[in-house]
DNA sequence: TGAATACTTAAGCATGTGCTTAACAATCAG
DNA sequence: CTGATTGTTAAGCACATGCTTAAGTATTCA
């Protein structure tokens, strides 16, 4: 899934389609690139569970799975909150003024 | 930066990171990999910002940068609330029992 | 000083990734 | 049916990526 974030043109794919539903070759008309390599980075993007794609008639309607990004969003929130809550444990130990569990006073 | 994320070991490195700084060998233990290669991990996270290190004597000491993975988390989360935000809208407007700019009578 | 520790650098290799072109479906419009 | 539109498949190529080994460099400790 963070593989299929890696890609810029794949990034801007996402982007795109915050906006709604689109074609393939509708998606592909603002990149200076052939239509299958759109086709591969779609392929990608769906493999990953970012997107799916619909074919309807000869037109393949692709569309965003927030909870697909929601998910990686999560990933990130929970190594972020692991590191701060370490931050703040550390934080309230050096700021406690007179722990019970040390016997030192602070000179 | 999503391409530093798009590695299984230098994710696994970040949530090692979370527990705490770590020397270069600390974070290589865990792994079935020679040095150099975490070491080339280090640097790809290093490059992204994703976390910073600082050599004293002999031993490197890498930590996580949070600021960093808040920023990925709030690329995720623009791009799917942007999404949401898109579908409320139209679920507001299909719920909508009589707009007023509609000329159209409901049958 | 001399050996052990903790990286670092460099070179090379196998595989993966992103793209291309060319040829092939499948569907719709006249 | 014909031909234009829309997408798909396949083959191939250049370059990136993830690893390796071998040979350094710097730092600490006995």
């Amino acid at each position: 899934m963070f593989q299929a974030l890696a890609d810029s043109t794949r990034r801007a794919i996402l982007v795109r389609l915050c906006e709604g539903p689109a074609s393939v070759s509708e998606l592909a008309r603002p990149f200076a690139m052939s239509l299958p390599a759109i086709v591969q980075h779609l392929q990608v993007l769906e493999a990953s569970g970012l997107i799916r794609s619909e074919k309807i008639g000869r037109v393949r309607s692709c569309s965003i799975v927030p909870s697909a990004v929601r998910l990686a969003e999560a990933w990130l929130r929970s190594r972020r909150t692991a590191q701060e809550s370490r931050l703040d444990r550390l934080e309230s130990f050096l700021d406690s003024p007179d722990p019970p569990t040390t016997p030192r006073s602070t000179p």
